[in-house]
DNA sequence: TTTCGATGGTGAGGCAGTTCACACAGCCGC
DNA sequence: GCGGCTGTGTGAACTGCCTCACCATCGAAA
C-alpha cells in the first residue's frame, strides 16, 4: 500500500524540445531560435537523493524539470534542514546564480528520480543580452518567485503547525481530484517544508488521519477531505 | 538624550536627476535619457508614520527614496505585523508590482518623514521596453531582493532571539563608526524586523544595555561593542 | 537470509518566547 | 500646563513546539 516509486529511469514524457516549446518562457520563440537553443542542452539523469547542486557552488547554469521532482533547501549549523521551493515537471530552477552570476545559496536535491535538462551560463547569458523579451519573462518568474518566498515568511511568522500544514497537503495534491489526491512525499520533507520538527509533523497527521480527513502511506499523504483542510488553512486554527 | 527627529520637511540632499544619475539602475544610460526621465518623475513628501502603499493596490510605479527611510510590512489577521525590507536615502523600492503589474503584496510606511520620487508604470513600462540594459539591471536588483529574502526565511527558521537581534542591529548601524553607531528606530520595529514580540525584544536589549554593549534612548539604539554582537550573530547563542 | 538505513510512531519533560497586566516616562497638540 | 498618545520597562503565567529517547516496520543491499 505504499507509493509506487519508479526504480528505473522515469519515463521521458517530454523531450528536450517540448519542454522548451511549452514553456511560457520560450514558447514565442520562432522555432529556428528554440532549436538553436536547444543544441546548448544537456540532459542529465538523476536518481532520488541525489544532490544536483550545493550551497556555495559557482552557478553553472539553468536547469529544468522534465521528469521527477526537485526540491530547494538550506541546511543549519545543528543540522536542521528548511525546503525554500520545489519544483516539478515543466519547471525552470537556479536562475538566481544564472542571471547574477553569483553563487548558489541554496542546495537542490532530486526528490524524485529525475530527468533534467541544463544550459551552461556561458551559453545562455549571450543569447539572453539579445532576446529582451525573454529578459521580461525572466523578469516576471523572479517576480512571482519573490512573492513565493515573502508569503513563506508571512507563513512562518503568523501560522502555526496545524494551519501551515493543511495548507502545504493542500498545495502538495493541487491539480488531483478524489481518490487521486495524493503526494508522494516523506513526512521528514513535510516537515522541512513547513519548518516544524518531523515529530510534531507526524503527531498532527496522525490526528488528522484519525478523523479520515487524510490517508498516510509509507512515502506518501492522500487527502481525503480538502475542505476540512482547507477550512483550518483559512481559519488559522483547528477548529475540528 | 532622545534621537532627534525632523519635525519639518527633511533637507533635501539631493535631487531627482542626482538620484538617477548616482543610481546604479540608471547611471550607465546617456544623460539626454536621463533627462527624459526625470521630466516622467513626481517628488512626494510624506512624514513619519504615513502608509505610502497598502497591500492589495494596484501597483502604479516605482518609488525611490531622495531621503528619510521606508519599511515594507505585512500585517497579520491578528494585529501583528513583519518587517520585510527596508530602504533608505538612495534606495528603490516598489519593483514588484511595478514589474509584473499585480496588487502589492505588502504595506510600504514611512519610518521617518521621506522625500519620495515616484514613476508611473504606465510611463516607466514603455521606457523599459526599448532599454534592455535597464532590464538587466532590474533582473540583478530582483536577485538581490531574492537572496535576502531567502536569507530572512532561515534566519526565522534557524536563529533564536538574541541571534537575530544581534544581527538586525548591526545591519541598522553599518557604515557608522565609534559613537556614531546608532539608529533611530524604536523597539516595536525592531522586534517586527525580527519577528518577535516587542516584550522579549526589550528584555534582551535591556540585558545588553546592563554590560554596556548598546545604549538605549527612546527612538533610539546605540551600538557601543559591535564585536560582542557580532560574536552573538555568528556563534548563535549568547556565550557573554 | 541477515543486516542495516530510512521511515514512521509515541510519550515525557523542558524551555524559549508569548500573552497579559500593569506602571511610568517623554512628547505633542491644544 | 494639561490630557492623551506613544514609547519603554517588567513580572507572572501560560503554551506550543522541541528535544530526547525509544520502538516498529519496510525495503534494499550484502
Amino acid at each position: 500500500m505504499s507509493i509506487p516509486r519508479a526504480k528505473q529511469a522515469p519515463q521521458r514524457t517530454r523531450d528536450k524540445l517540448s519542454l522548451l516549446r511549452s514553456h511560457p518562457l520560450f514558447r514565442d520563440l520562432p522555432g529556428p531560435v528554440i532549436e538553436h537553443l536547444g543544441s546548448y542542452m544537456r540532459t542529465r539523469r538523476v536518481a532520488r537523493g541525489t544532490t544536483i547542486f550545493t550551497k556555495g557552488d559557482p552557478g553553472t547554469g539553468l536547469m529544468g524539470v522534465l521528469a521527477g521532482a526537485v526540491k530547494v533547501s538550506v541546511a543549519s549549523a545543528e543540522g536542521k534542514d528548511i525546503v525554500l521551493n520545489t519544483f516539478r515537471e515543466g519547471d525552470i530552477f537556479g536562475e538566481i546564480a544564472l542571471l547574477d552570476g553569483r553563487p548558489r545559496t541554496a542546495d537542490a536535491i532530486a526528490m524524485a528520480d529525475c530527468e533534467l535538462i541544463v544550459i551552461e551560463r556561458r551559453d545562455f547569458v549571450p543569447f539572453l543580452g539579445s532576446h529582451p523579451d525573454v529578459m521580461l519573462k525572466f523578469i516576471e518568474i523572479l517576480c512571482s518567485r519573490l512573492r513565493h518566498t515573502s508569503e513563506q515568511v508571512q507563513d512562518i511568522t503568523f501560522l502555526n503547525l496545524p494551519t501551515r500544514l493543511a495548507k502545504t497537503l493542500l498545495q502538495l495534491t493541487a491539480g488531483e481530484e478524489g481518490a487521486r489526491r495524493k503526494a508522494a512525499i516523506t513526512q521528514r520533507e513535510i516537515s522541512q517544508m513547513i519548518g516544524m520538527s518531523r515529530e510534531s509533523t507526524n503527531k498532527q497527521l496522525r490526528a488528522w488521519a484519525k478523523r479520515g480527513w487524510i490517508r498516510l502511506e509509507r512515502g506518501g499523504v492522500g487527502v481525503t477531505a480538502p475542505d476540512k483542510l482547507a477550512a483550518i488553512a483559512a481559519e488559522g486554527f483547528d477548529a475540528s
